[in-house]
DNA sequence: GGTAAAATGTTTACGCTGTTTACTAAAATA
DNA sequence: TATTTTAGTAAACAGCGTAAACATTTTACC
């Protein structure tokens, strides 16, 4: 598409293998370990040749975010439509596990997305949100698809949000241009916000002596959040 | 109780002040730039000092994590107790919005306690889970308290937890001896993972441009709580 | 009351961090 | 081929947690 002279791609190259490197540091000492030093040192250069390619720290963090939401959209969305289309049980339920296996298999990125943020940092909205809406959108679109086909009937609490919310929750949809209805809008959000509280009390080890194997616990919930949303 | 000397009481009075500026530091700075020497600069000491004080940084973030721990449990149990005894819908509800009250009110402790682990940090169990059962205790005893005067109904989705998952939660209960039922122990537990989960999302900024007030979301997912757990 | 011991500081030092500046070598461009 | 752009280094600054050595004050005891 855009014609890459050969540094260019050289450039790109390095930028990827700065990333890469990162990763694997992350993985092995947490995400807030991350030392620009460490990855210089591991590439065999120098920490300052580092800011030929990122402006400082921060802006690799912020790549760094950017890719994970990314590979957490893909993955959402290979679940999302793996089951048949019209099987929106199914593939409400391969959608919530997969929201947690991704974090299971990256919780680096997951703490690096939604844990605490590292000292003195903090994401550029304009570069984070847009990969951050798109794995929303799997949660919004499969809801509204389900509504569309009559098959979401939610129950009395989340059919109908108390007016003061209804209202903010329409401004939202019209910000964004989301198609989608007050109820899709409020199990999303509200559905979300389940998954997400037992993914991060999982991955900071708060239920480590209280529940052994916590995939039951969160699939239980998961199948409870499809029960009250009335999906059929 | 335990006889003091004056030179223990002086060396408590210390200890409760680097305790004190580190917690104003933090809400100053966020509780990941905690920093030994700053707190030693504005106590007007050097840094090497504050290690008869603490064994080291991590010494310090735990002692701070206890305290937040059971700041948090103060103030759960008074909401939970303020409502007349037996008014369990509004008893729940008070306890829920105490939870989000006291995290807004102390984002810099809730991320301490519940966010991502500042770098090579490790909560030492033995010391940092006394105090967190505390907090847990109270969603439990409030549950259970229902449960007894017969006023806990829970959805069909909360009523039975598949076997597998049962079978932990008894597991869980005996370990800690808790005098709840299957239900009430997995309903505490979901819960707290909903309100966790939200919390979270306000608090790291997640929410920012999707609800403008996020108290109402969280209040009407309290309410959908009580809904589904089905307490009367 | 004088003395030994314990507690509480400071000073210095080491190795780590992110980042800036100045300089050099290589590559792309004209 | 000459010039400009790019990619790297080395040195330096300011900050960090922490360990060791040393000084000083406070307590406890004969």
């Amino acid at each position: 598409m855009t014609a890459q002279t050969r540094r260019e791609r050289l450039r790109e190259t390095t930028r990827e293998e700065i990333r890469q490197t990162a990763r694997q540091q992350m993985a092995e000492q947490g995400a807030a370990a991350l030392s620009l030093r460490a990855i210089a040192r591991q590439m065999g250069m120098t920490a300052p040749a580092l800011y030929r390619y990122f402006e400082n720290r921060d802006g690799l963090v912020t790549a760094l975010i950017v890719e994970a939401y990314n590979s957490l959209a893909d993955a959402l969305e290979a679940a999302s439509v793996a089951p048949p289309p019209d099987d929106y049980r199914r593939r409400m339920l391969e959608l919530g596990l997969a929201y947690r296996e991704w974090a299971i298999a990256h919780p680096q990125d997951y703490a690096l997305i939604f844990g605490m943020p590292i000292p003195g940092y903090k994401a550029p909205e304009e570069i984070t949100k847009p990969p951050a809406k798109r794995a929303m959108d799997v949660f919004i679109s499969l809801l509204a698809a389900a509504e569309q086909d009559g098959k979401l009937n939610p129950a009395p609490a989340y059919a109908a949000p108390p007016a003061a919310l209804e209202a903010q929750l329409r401004a939202w949809a019209a910000t964004y241009q989301l198609a989608a209805s007050v109820p899709v809008l409020y199990l999303a959000l509200a559905g979300w916000g389940r998954l997400h509280g037992l993914v991060l009390l999982e991955i900071f080890n708060h239920l480590d002596h209280i529940v052994e194997k916590k995939g039951d616990l969160y699939r239980a919930e998961v199948q409870a959040l499809i029960e009250q949303a009335g999906i059929e």
